[in-house]
DNA sequence: TTGTAAGCGTTATCAT
DNA sequence: ATGATAACGCTTACAA
């Protein structure tokens, strides 16, 4: 590997020379255009790449950002990083992805090595619980920006970007009334899930405007601390052996959904024909599955676009500024999606 | 953020001692075991965190490996990075994760930042055609151990893992015939797929043993340079226009089988009772799907794994022996995963 | 325009 | 067990 001297040496120019010119420096203003582009096609042509390393020691800049997520094989978590990842293209900043595995262990050891790396900031996908607040606390008190995306925070210090699932569980429930439906089965996300109880709230909401009354046995509490395909599956299966009628069901979220059709199926009731199911998040599967799924789309590469942006609006101020920059709370519209997994009643 | 000056200050340590016992130099040995336990719990009080760059500049390690992917949001690279991570996790070796989005340009931009980083390694994904060989070259040619995942590569510098697709195929055939079906259609994946032609091999080499004709009529080719739900649903309702009959259906991959369930749904046929359907690739959604798809799975995971552990291995020869290593060529037999969308004949 | 030299934080070598 | 010092490659102020 090339260093700026040996290059100076087979160019015949000065480091300093090169390196104003590669920099776009202020210094440089007075070298001629002839030297700067003899010197840009020289670095391309030797495969001159400055070192990384001695540049951020010098500038204490290390343009590199932590990206966090609980779990990279979730869709979910791919979609946020999709979006993340779009943002960050256009400016200077390295995103380093951080999977943490849903352990406390592997988050500790990471807080070491990001520190080492001198991040300048962390997006954390905090969907999970897993990701405490006090977890993400270390990094604010060192002064590197924290942006949250998925979980609705307040926070000092911490920004934060996430849908609003109570108007997005509204629209869902909106949605069947509209088509006629008075009987709804609702399965409940699991209590751990932040989520879950804001999702309630715009349904209890929508129902109280239209006088639409909930009936407690058509809904289900799902356990446990993370929804599933076998939650959705579980709690159908428990509806159908109460034997209540209804003629739609709102599932916590996408996956929940699917197992809730694939428990329908399996008892020989037709989607959408004799029961309508409605989803939340649209997950790429939605679009695929057997039926096409109706859900509260929640845009999830959006939010990892607007959580990058805060970001580096964060990093920005901070650095011209200097000072704290006070935390933004941002969130997002969800969107219905259409599919067949609804009908009229 | 603290130097090692500073701290020595603050901890009545010398910097040589400190940095003797953080890094269990050999030439720490006589220090006393009193000492050590000292500096490593006021490091942790103090939050001292050994600056990176610092040290690789030093040393002229990064101890950083790319991870190159296609497309972060498509489930078969997450599920890869998710093995990738974990192998490389109790190494210190830092992932650095490269979303190429299917564009040239973005690679282009990518590998200067790369050198810049001066990353030891790169694993990429190249199950899609984008990544081409000759774009990976340049790494090897620098010296930067390349192992490529999911394509069969022959190449004299780069080391490969993939599934082994004949014998999968042989697998999703055998599979179908043992269950008594003998008019069965096969939905090929694009020819700008490596992957589809080895199938095909597998496919015929299975027919050819049990002298079971294969039907052209039952053949549909699916056109585009990616497999698709589109591209399956397409497909089968191509066959059922044709009016052939069939009692099976292997499609090239997961997502094809989505599509040529949903036609064949749509159609009035129902899987597996009137049509057994298989796939490849056993992603994640495919165990959920209405009604869970029997398929060949390929434990992406695994494959991601292996090609970190080649990885690893190949740094550790290069940097002991200096030499330039043989790449390593890998293959991984295929599982078959029996669910609902086959059945006898 | 270019050369010189200092300094970013760490580690390695020597001498103490 | 420690202090002094050089070196890693780059940027930049200053001098030429």
């Amino acid at each position: 590997m090339l260093t700026i001297r040996e290059f100076a040496k087979a160019s015949g120019f000065s480091p300093t020379t090169i390196s104003l010119v590669l920099n776009n420096s202020p210094a440089g203003k007075y070298i001629s255009e002839k030297t700067k582009v003899r010197i840009r096609e020289l670095a391309e042509k030797l495969g001159y790449h400055p070192n990384q390393f001695a540049r951020s020691l010098r500038s204490s800049h290390s343009h590199a950002v932590a990206v966090m997520v609980p779990d990279i094989s979730d869709p979910y978590c791919a979609q946020i990083l999709l979006g993340v990842g779009k943002a960050l293209y256009r400016s200077p900043h390295l995103p380093v992805l951080i999977d943490i595995q849903n352990s406390r262990a592997r988050f500790r050891k990471y807080v070491a090595t990001l520190f080492e790396r001198r991040i300048e900031g962390v997006i954390a996908v905090a969907n999970s619980l897993q990701l405490q607040t006090e977890m993400l606390d270390i990094f604010a008190k060192n002064r590197v920006p924290v942006v949250a995306i998925g979980r609705e925070f307040s926070h000092e210090w911490i920004s934060s970007v996430s849908v609003d699932n109570k108007t997005g569980a509204g629209l869902a429930i909106a949605h069947l009334y509209e088509h006629g439906h008075r009987r709804i089965a609702f399965i409940r996300g699991p209590k751990e899930v932040v989520d879950s109880a804001h999702r309630w709230r715009g349904i209890c909401e929508f129902a109280r405007e239209v006088s639409l009354p909930l009936d407690s046995k058509l809904v289900v509490q799902m356990e446990g601390t993370a929804s599933s395909y076998e939650g959705g599956f579980e709690a159908m299966t428990q509806l159908l052996r109460k034997g209540q009628r209804f003629t739609a069901v709102m599932a916590f979220d996408d996956l929940t959904a699917f197992g809730a059709i694939r428990a329908l199926t399996e008892a020989g009731l037709k989607v959408p024909e004799q029961c309508s199911v409605v989803g939340f998040d649209d997950v790429a599967a939605a679009a695929y599955y057997n039926p096409p799924l109706t859900t509260v789309g929640q845009s999830m590469e959006e939010l990892g676009k607007i959580g990058a942006t805060i970001f580096l609006h964060t990093i920005q101020m901070q650095q011209s500024n200097g000072t704290q920059v006070e935390p933004v709370l941002r969130k997002v519209k969800p969107v219905l999606v259409v599919r067949g997994s609804t009908s009229a009643a």
